[in-house]
DNA sequence: AATCCGGGGCC
DNA sequence: GGCCCAGGATT
């Protein structure tokens, strides 16, 4: 048997009951590959669930606020898929009639949507044999044919590109597509992959030259940068905190935060009472500090770790900010998220 | 071609 | 602590 027939025979036993593998309508194909970008599938589901059951229709979607749709989105990472996808909800329900785009070469052009999703969109929905080229398909692709160009390069991108093309199968695009990933993901594992029980052991060039581990060959990312954040949470005398939403680039952009300063290292409680002494917010106030974890909060993102401290700044002073009650409708960072629910307002 | 952008899970 | 994930946009 060739590659795909063995991949298809072994889909047909193994594929998982997903959601998104019971329609091939655009607008949840569209909506549950946005939301996979970077994102396993158990993190996914919910949110998938979450978005039809509020937006069953791209135009639901499209007619909904931004801050809506950011505040389902809060806990998933990387936002500006979720601007992204309003955007696009808001062009296909506008500019399209809410028809989606047929072709690879017309999905590509929407917002969010780059090589991977046109790929899997045009041929899931509309059976076109375009190869998709994912974080699994680099994984099986480069231990059966024994592949050690790196696969964060360009070459290496072109290189898997090309052979993913080459094996489709061109009567079932959209099975082969769901099939190598579906394989990556629940058989030719990042670790302890399930080796004996591979329907490829015989043809599969990293297993027999026991070299398993050292694939796929990828280039060591560069180490996350340590930064030092301060939140002030303030507490005024009628009930109400601040909010601000992070504009401009970087990370969070359009979610809510309290008020931040960051520093070029950790604070400690007299140089931070000096300084939010001379503080914009807190001019001409009296204000009782303290601090709400001793330990930093140390958050983990991709490029950087975010050594963070919460800083209680009570005042007996009125301000014009967010009642307490209304603080967990903003759409937040997970960081901030989980301080507010263990602070209980 | 490099860098940035989250958060959870695994080892 | 390092690596991975149904990647895309920006510089």
């Amino acid at each position: 048997m060739i590659f795909n027939e063995i991949l298809i025979s072994w889909y047909s036993v193994n594929k998982r009951d997903l959601p998104w593998r019971n329609t091939s309508e655009p607008y949840y194909i569209w909506l549950s590959e946005i939301i996979l970008q970077q994102t396993q599938v158990k993190q996914g589901m919910p949110y998938y669930e979450a978005f039809v059951a509020e937006f069953p229709s791209v135009f639901d979607l499209a007619n909904a606020d931004e801050s809506h749709v950011l505040k389902l989105w809060q806990g998933l990472g990387y936002y500006s898929r979720a601007r992204n996808l309003h955007a696009t909800a808001k062009y296909v329900a506008n500019e399209l009639n809410g028809k989606f785009p047929g072709t690879y070469k017309e999905l590509l052009k929407l917002k969010g949507v780059g090589d991977y999703t046109a790929s899997a969109i045009a041929s899931i929905c509309f059976n076109a044999p375009t190869a998709v080229v994912d974080g699994n398909v680099y994984r099986v692709l480069s231990r059966v044919f024994g592949i050690d160009t790196p696969i964060n390069t360009t070459a290496g991108n072109k290189e898997f590109k090309a052979l993913a093309q080459e094996l489709i199968d061109v009567k079932n695009p959209a099975n082969f597509n769901q099939a190598i990933m579906e394989f990556g993901a629940t058989h030719c594992t990042p670790k302890n992959p399930d080796c004996p029980t591979c329907p490829f052991i015989n043809k599969c060039v990293a297993y027999n030259d026991r070299k398993i581990s050292l694939y796929p060959v990828k280039l060591k990312a560069n180490k996350a940068k340590r930064k030092f954040f301060n939140f002030l949470v303030l507490l005024s005398s009628n009930n109400q905190t601040i909010l601000e939403q992070r504009l401009g680039k970087g990370i969070w952009q359009n979610l809510y935060q309290f008020p931040l300063i960051e520093t070029k290292s950790s604070m400690g409680f007299n140089d931070m009472e000096a300084l939010l002494k001379r503080h914009d917010l807190l001019r001409n106030r009296s204000f009782e500090l303290s601090l709400y974890n001793r330990d930093e909060v140390i958050h983990k993102l991709s490029h950087q770790h975010l050594y963070t401290k919460f800083w209680i700044v009570k005042l007996d002073s009125s301000i014009n900010g967010i009642d307490y009650n209304d603080v967990k409708q903003y759409a937040v960072p997970i960081l901030i998220d989980k301080f507010i629910e263990a602070f209980n307002f």
